[in-house]
This record gives C-alpha cells, structure tokens and sequence, in this order.
DNA sequence: GATGCGAATTGTCCAGGACAAATACGATGA
DNA sequence: TCATCGTATTTGTCCTGGACAATTCGCATC
C-alpha cells in the first residue's frame, strides 16, 4: 500500500512530491493548464514521472522560488531555464563581493567539514563573536543561498555550512558566563517559518551586551508567543523571517501580535522578508541590519534607564 | 493563496495535514468511512476542523503508529483512546522511571529558562555526555512529548525544552578535543523528518567515541545523501526518524538508499519509528536504542581492524 | 512615484469512484 | 499446538474534472 519509486528512472506522483517539494494537487494542475509535466502512465492509469521531467520540475521550483511566475517558466525549455538561473547569478554576486565565502565555497563543494569548520573558526576568533556574525555569516549566509541556488553547491553543502554555522554561534554564546540582566527578549518565528539561523545570530550580537535571551525555536504559535511573553515578563519580542516568508502573512502577524501584547513588551522583527515593510508596521521596531539590533536595544535602554 | 489556520480554534485541511501528519486523501476518506473526523465547512464548503478533533487526530496517530488498525481506533471516543495510550505507557513509564522529568515538568509549565538550563547542566555533570543522553534526555523527550500531548505543557514550554537540550549538547560535544579517527559517519534525516534532535543525540553518543562524525542536518534528499557519502569516503550513514514520521515510507527509503550506496557503506537507522521495523530491513542495521549505537560502532570496529 | 481597480493567473480544495497492498481470518496439514 | 496458505476485508493512495478565492498583473488615475 505504498507507492513512490516504482523503477530506477520513473517516480510516483508522491515521490515526486517528495523530491520536488510541489504538492500533488499542482503537478495534476499543471498537467491540465500547461502540458507539462507529462508523466507517462502504468498499467493502472498512474502516473510515472521520467526522471529528465522531475529534473526539470527541480529548476522551475527554484525559478519559482525567486519570483517568476508559473506560466512563463513550465512551458519554457530546460535550456531557457537553466539560462534564466545564470542571469540571476550576475545580478547577486556582483552585489556581495565577500572575502571569506571566496575560500569557503570550495571546501563546501567538497564537503570538507573540518576544514569548514576551522576556517570559519579561525574568522570567528580574530573578528569576535558579533563582528563574525554581522559582517562574516550574515553576507556567507547570502552567498551560499545563492551559490545553492545556481547548483554550485548542492544540498548536503548547504547543511554542511548551516550545521558547522550553528555549531560554532551555539558554543561561542553558549560560553558567555557572567551575570545575564535586561532587557528580556524573547526570540521565536511564526509557524511556517522553519529558518532558526536568524534567531541564533541575534542572540549572538546581543547576549554579549549583556541582554537576556531566550529563544523558543521556531514556528510557534501567535497565542502561544504572547502567553509566553506576558508569564515570563519579557520587555522585547524578537521575531525572524527569512526572504521565503510571504511578506504580507509577516505584516499581518506581526501587527496583529502588537495589538495583543501590552504596549509596554516592544516587538522588534528582523530578517529578509521585512526589507521595505516599515511603513506598514507603525509599531513595529524593524531592524533592517544585524548592527541594528544592537542600536534597537541602546535605545531600549536609553528610554528604560 | 494560503489557507491554513483561519480561526483560533478551527484548521483548514491543509494545517490538519501539516500537524497530525494524516494526509488530506486519508482525512477525506475517513470522514466519509467511519464519519470520523467530522469537521464543519467553512461559506465555501471548506472543512473546518474543531481544535478538539485535531487532538483526538493526534492521538489516533499515535495509536496507529503502535500497530493498531484504523477500524478499531478512529470511531473510538477520546476516553478510550487516551486509556488505550496509557496502557502503552505504562510499559514504558515503567521501564524508564525517570527522576529529572519530575523535576523539570513544572518548571517547563512555568517557562523558567534559567532554572531549566541548570537543572539540565547539573545532570550532564554528574552523568557525563553518554549517560546523560541515553539515560535522562531519551526518556524525557518521550515525557515530555507525551506531557504535551496531554495538554499538560503548551508550545512553548517544549520549545524551551528542545532549545535548552540543542545548547547543552552542542556545547559538550563541541568541547571535545583530541583527534578525530575511525570510521566517518555521516548523519542526517531524510525529507519530512525535521527532528534534528535525534541526530544530535547519536553525535554525542559517538564523538565520544572517537567516531569521526558528520552532521549534515535535518531533509536530505535521497540521491545527496548517496553522492555525499561516496564522495566524501564515509564508512556510516546514519539515520534518525522521529515517531511522527511514517514508517513505511522510512522502510521504502532506507532499503533504496541500502540498494543505492555501494556495499562498503553501512546504513544505520534509529529512532521511535523504527520499532518492530528490522524484518523488513535485512541489510540495515536498526538501533533500538541509544547504546546500541556505541555497540554498533564496537562491532563496525571489530569487523573491521 | 504612489494608489486603486478590473482581469488574468494560480494553488488548493471538493466529490466520489477505483484499486492494489496490507492485514485479518479461517482452513488445512505437520 | 503451531506453522502455512488461500480468501475476504480493510485501508491508503490515486484518479478526473470542476470550482473558487487569493495573488498578481496591467493600466488608468491621482
């Protein structure tokens, strides 16, 4: 009673949905509008995906990813879309030189995890604990996106490098010692929200100045984010939302998790998908930049002395 | 174009799907065989799922993944159902009495992180890293996980919890020092399992150990895993399921990728969906239990000196 | 440039039927 | 009593084709 792989070279609908991350309903949908997908078919009537198709289906989800829209990329070529994915390479890397990701993106095509993990190490050492998150992960974090993004690097790289990144914030914060004081923060995502490294990286720049971090993971529930808040008397809620979050979901949530909690526990959010949205969040601290997590909470201070 | 929650206390389909991990063809026929779960429809005649039938969906879940047909389960009341999972839990309560869960429930209920990570800490000193994960944090993920189920802690409250165990072991296993050897293991989950904890716990297991551990993080497709592993000369892929993830697509994928990787590399599998699965997984090597692994590693060893 | 509004696009849901894999059950033989 | 085998039931997943609301586009207006 379980279908996925049936031969080497054809998929089932369900492991295609696996693999693809697009959900049955919209391949049969596809199907329909586009012509494309065009799965062959068993003695049954089910579909079988040839692997060149799911390979395909692959590229249109990362175009996909980036903004396009279904119906100018599912009837184009795979050599169209493979020249859309080299376009948008230009666009980024131009726009973040970088230092360090020059030396690592090698090692993670190689999977070279000691290697990773001393050289990003070694930075971490000689520029301190906030300078390596705000000025080295933050742009790394881009450039591996990216690199993963036009396949020069594949998936187990990209865990490589979030997993070696999470190590090394985890044990540096985690080695702190020393009285921890205010403001209390309290750090989460939304549901739906999966991406924990931003969480980390504030809590990174701001244990250090001595503030009160708790970090509750990701996706928690908004009931639950203000029930926490009031019990725990935290001053700050902090939230993180990376460039795949919708941003207007974000804006709802946000403004709608102010209007719940008292006035006097700020909410500050950071992240990817907030770039542009401070207009629609009056009362929303929006921290554009690592840097300005650390200026958001000497104004705290300030205003709380 | 996003359903989801739409009220507090009623679910879309699609949300029921991502938190029971039923998928929506199964809920569907459910309702229409045994008129259970039986949601009320939203102005467009979509299903709306009470909060309470998503719980009663919860423990269903749990009972199946016990073996239990659907027939026997799904038209029984949440008494029976809840009375049914106790006399499974006594086997376990039993075996493993635990003497920190005691301790730590309330302060979870309470949300005193400081307390929490002390308490956690003084543990971990006096157990050293092995004891401290096989014998104290595996039967309290199961405490705590069951106290959840029964509403008895929130979202948050095992938020913290699993927060607070991700810093306690990445730290220790960070501090370890000394020359890494034989054999390379390479850990990670497969797509959909996004426990990572799991993992966490087999790498304190083994670094200890001398193992030679490489963590690629949570949903690895099948075919990475596959070019990681041989490219990066590993001798062990590990992999680790939660509860929550089905089991027989776990046996599907595992026997794959056992076919998949060249004979040299062994395939290990744990985890709470793993019970009861080692018939169908002749030429994988199923870890009961946490110091299973280290008994593992001591054979690969002998097998191979 | 920003804002507003109709039109096109697009993902997700629905119903109800079908069927094969998994499991239970009963009969047979050692 | 226990193992094996064939039949009956249970159960998850897939199918088709229709529908519709949320999002986005294109264009006009302020």
């Amino acid at each position: 009673m379980n279908k996925t792989e049936t031969l080497d070279t054809h998929l089932g609908i369900a492991a295609v949905e696996r693999d693809t991350g697009l959900p049955k309903d919209t391949l049969r949908v596809w199907e329909r509008r586009y012509g494309f997908p065009q799965p062959s078919r068993d003695a049954h009537g089910e579909r079988l995906y040839p692997r060149e198709q799911v390979d395909k289906l692959r590229l249109i989800r990362r175009l996909l990813d980036q903004g396009k829209r279904p119906s100018k990329i599912v009837t184009a070529s795979t050599d169209e879309l493979t020249r859309m994915l080299g376009e948008e390479r230009n666009d980024i890397t131009n726009a973040a030189p970088g230092a360090a990701q020059e030396a690592l993106l090698p090692l993670l095509r190689g999977h070279n995890s000691p290697e990773v993990r001393a050289v990003l190490q070694q930075i971490l050492l000689k520029q301190g604990l906030q300078r390596f998150v705000a000025d080295t992960v933050a742009p790394l974090n881009v450039a591996v996106g990216d690199a993963w993004l036009r396949g020069e690097i594949d998936v187990p790289g990209e865990h490589l490098y979030t997993e070696q990144i999470h190590n090394l914030l985890r044990s540096a914060i985690g080695a702190r010692t020393g009285p921890l004081g205010h403001p209390r923060i309290l750090l989460t995502t939304f549901p739906n929200e999966q991406h924990s490294l931003g969480l980390l990286m504030v809590e990174a720049m701001l244990t250090p100045e001595g503030a009160h971090c708790v970090s509750l993971g990701t996706q928690t529930p908004l009931a639950d984010i203000c029930n926490t808040a009031a019990a725990g008397s935290f001053d700050i809620v902090a939230l993180s939302f990376s460039a795949a979050f919708p941003a207007r979901q974000a804006v709802d949530s946000l403004n709608e998790l102010r209007r719940l909690l008292p006035p006097r526990i700020a909410v500050w959010a950071g992240g990817a998908a907030m770039r542009g949205q401070e207009r629609k969040l009056p009362d929303v601290r929006v921290l554009a930049s690592l840097d300005q997590t650390v200026e958001a909470l000497a104004e705290w201070r300030r205003a709380h002395a």
